[in-house]
DNA sequence: ATTATCTATAGATCTATAGATAATGC
DNA sequence: ATTATCTATAGATCTATAGATAATGC
């Protein structure tokens, strides 16, 4: 048997689709660690046993929903920072796209991202991988930005590059995941965020920002 | 009883002491969760029994612990950001003592700051007390700041300097809580992350920046 | 006959306490 | 006499399993 059973009845497959659901809420609500596995059934409407007989343990439910959350992420990010998708485009605009790409990402299953970030901070085997992930997307980031060089006249482009998205991945994080870490900046839409962020890259990059929307004109 | 016995003889401060270390140490390099009151007794070299003659439960030990890191905080924050201190400086002077002190701050006992996040992120009761100092710190940052706004040549400068503190707590942040979430910045100095830090927000607020380190010209 | 589920409980792991024993200081 | 410590264990809380029972599909 491996982590997760594959279900050969309809009911079974049920079963198995309330019980992610089910552990995706709590865990959301509450965390890994306050979820236990009697919430999870009794939310599923279902029994321990039969959590059990679907999962060869705890583990297994969380790499399950963990996975899915890791892959609907990796093929929407490369397909995100495929280079062909950005030739043409400027520094400030491919900057610009990251931002709200990545607030998108993050609004969406907020609580369960939370809970997968916890988890990566406890257990280093399974933040390699998460981070994997992260670094992958900073990586391919950075090459779009580094073959854009020129536009950059900070005495060292590449070190501005890397700072630059360093900055933008903090304030993501900050923005994103810390919804308690309050600040001055909540009351400000995602909006007028982005477009202070990237005012911000491109004056220390000394590269053009993009054009003012109309609406400050 | 209150949380804490205060001891009335020698061996007893002895061996509350011991328990403090002990716990301080553990907590640094596991976490909360993972440090067992038995683990503590066993490294202070002495019993489960004599720990609860001490401290009233498990709870009492870390807001002994946390409470006393707070206290060390706010006294050296509220000297730092005192108004008669920085009489006669500029916004980028300022912002770059704070960088310097914050990783200063951070980089002492960086475990147990750690564990104090981790618990104020899942004990709302408690990340109050935590973040309310975060809060006046950023008050007190932002009232000198907009002090000097007229420094500012942002189209909104209280705007601009929200935005420009909101952006060097998360990159402080990242760079000193995020020992996991490696980025292709770590392998940069401290002194290379201020300056670069400061350059930013300098550019954005469209301030002079400080006068460059002799080394780089 | 096979697959899925339930009930009941063993086993592990912690926190916290009770009661006995030892050390301290008047 | 009071304060501090130790040993042993109760009680709470979870994870995981065993064994009985029910549903499913050939």
């Amino acid at each position: 048997m491996h982590w997760v059973r594959t279900a050969k009845q309809p009911r079974s497959r049920r079963t198995l689709g309330r019980l992610l659901d089910a552990a995706e809420e709590l865990i959301s609500e509450k965390g890994i660690d306050d979820t236990t596995v009697a919430d999870v059934a009794a939310r599923a409407g279902c029994s321990v046993g039969a959590f059990y007989h679907h999962f060869r343990d705890k583990g297994a439910l969380l790499r399950v929903l963990l996975d899915r959350l890791g892959q609907e992420f990796r093929e929407t990010m490369r397909a995100a920072v495929d280079p062909k998708r950005w030739e043409g485009a400027t520094i400030a605009e491919i900057l610009e796209a990251y931002l709200q790409f990545s607030i998108e990402m993050g609004r969406e299953r907020a609580g369960l991202q939370r809970a997968k970030l916890a988890l990566a901070l406890r257990d280093p085997a399974f933040g390699e991988e998460v981070f994997e992930l992260q670094r992958e997307l900073g990586a391919r980031l950075r090459e779009l930005l580094l073959a854009r060089k020129r536009e950059v006249a900070h005495r060292d482009p590449s070190l501005a590059i890397d700072f630059a998205l360093e900055q933008l991945r903090s304030m993501l994080m900050m923005r994103l995941d810390g919804d308690l870490l309050r600040t001055g900046l909540d009351s400000t839409t995602d909006a007028d965020f982005v477009r202070e962020a990237i005012a911000s890259v491109c004056a220390y990059m000394k590269i053009p920002p993009p054009p003012e929307p109309e609406y400050l004109r």
